[in-house]
DNA sequence: AGGTGTGAACACTTTCACAGCA
DNA sequence: TGCTGTGAAAGTGTTCACACCT
């Protein structure tokens, strides 16, 4: 028996976490469906129905204990365990992942940089030595690997996550703009901020509202 | 009249117009709807859809000839023109996006940047002087900047993009994890990579298929 | 009262299937 | 014939409205 949940919920669950842990250092103890939507920029029937998938978490009559739910949300979204990331590609924007303290907080663990660059290769990043990304499969199985954060200029990506994946990487986060081919069971998530900016200056071009 | 474009119909023809340009590089005089969806991962229904909104720039039994269908894509994007884009936040990610070279490739043009670190104000990249956010409404007005990439902290992100909005800014690329409030008419694109990451872990722990 | 959980109504998006033109 | 452009059908996601619990 298998209920689809659909992307945007998860989402949007990732963003009332970020609003819930805001509240959990504040002083509130709870809240209603009501304040969180207003705070997350959507409705309340929509963070109940979103919340609804997965139990019945909330107190009718009062709302939600926020430590309560903080605690399901993150259960919900695999959080309630560490994740294993490597970070693939040492460049301007690898290098400003890797400090990128809230995904640290949020359990997400860079244990290995792979970088091609041989005056960066064997350097030390907090603890971390950069290896040449040769050495995939053995960093990949020795320092149990299992997300990849892939920041490498774009050519060189396809042939780099095929290598990742036979190796046992199960989840890519991708930050180059190429439509990457995994076989199934293989999550991807592209970040292009292109396409961002392009969908900012589509809104913009088309403010008076209409089109052709 | 006015007909609504989804948001995730301008994200393909984002996507559309990368493959087109890999094409126009290449020898491919045209190309079909076909074509097009396997490369960028949908069908050619959605791809024929998503064009038919703005008009027809196929011809039936041909497919489009690419360098034509490209100057339309660029055009419903609103990339006809070049754009003036402010950098707000010279730290780790703010520095990665002035080099990322694929903005300026695509017209978005960083003509200011903005970092309240007194160490930095003063200094030049590339021809650019950075400028302290105090500054804020003669730089926009100055330099004429019509879109803001925001890579502060978060904390400060609300008070400045006010500023910014005030001084004539329509558009926002949000790197703060932060729910922004601006006025109607102005334009905001987040890009949140613990969210990204926070999917990917989702879609790993739910991988068997079923939720509770 | 007050606020959750949820089936049913609604809105929007994608897919289908085919008429119509090069 | 081959492939586009597009109404109609199917599928998904969001909003409404209210029964139900505290």
């Amino acid at each position: 028996v298998s209920r689809k949940v659909s992307d945007s919920t998860v989402r949007r669950l990732s963003h009332y976490l970020r609003i819930l842990e805001h509240l959990e250092a504040g002083d509130a103890g709870t809240v209603s469906s009501e304040d969180l939507a207003g705070q997350a920029g959507t409705t309340a029937a929509q963070v109940r129905k979103d919340l609804s998938h997965f139990g019945s978490f909330g107190k009718r009559g009062l709302g939600y204990a926020v430590p309560d739910l903080a605690d399901h949300v993150r259960e919900i979204l695999g959080l309630g365990r560490p994740w294993r990331v490597a970070l693939l590609g040492a460049g301007r924007i690898g290098s400003a992942l890797f400090e990128y303290a809230d995904f640290r907080r949020r359990g997400f663990h860079i244990v290995s940089v792979l970088d091609a660059d041989p005056a960066k290769v064997g350097t030390t990043w907090e603890g971390v030595t950069l290896r040449h990304p040769d050495e995939m499969e053995r960093v990949v199985r020795d320092d149990g690997v299992e997300v990849l954060i892939l920041a490498v200029p774009g050519e060189a990506a396809q042939a780099l996550v095929e290598r990742a994946v036979a190796a046992g990487v199960r989840g890519v986060l991708n930050f180059a703009p190429v439509q990457l081919r995994v076989p199934p069971g293989v999550a991807v998530q592209d970040v292009d901020m292109v396409m961002e900016l392009e969908a900012l200056a589509f809104e913009l071009t088309h403010a008076g509202g209409d089109v052709p």
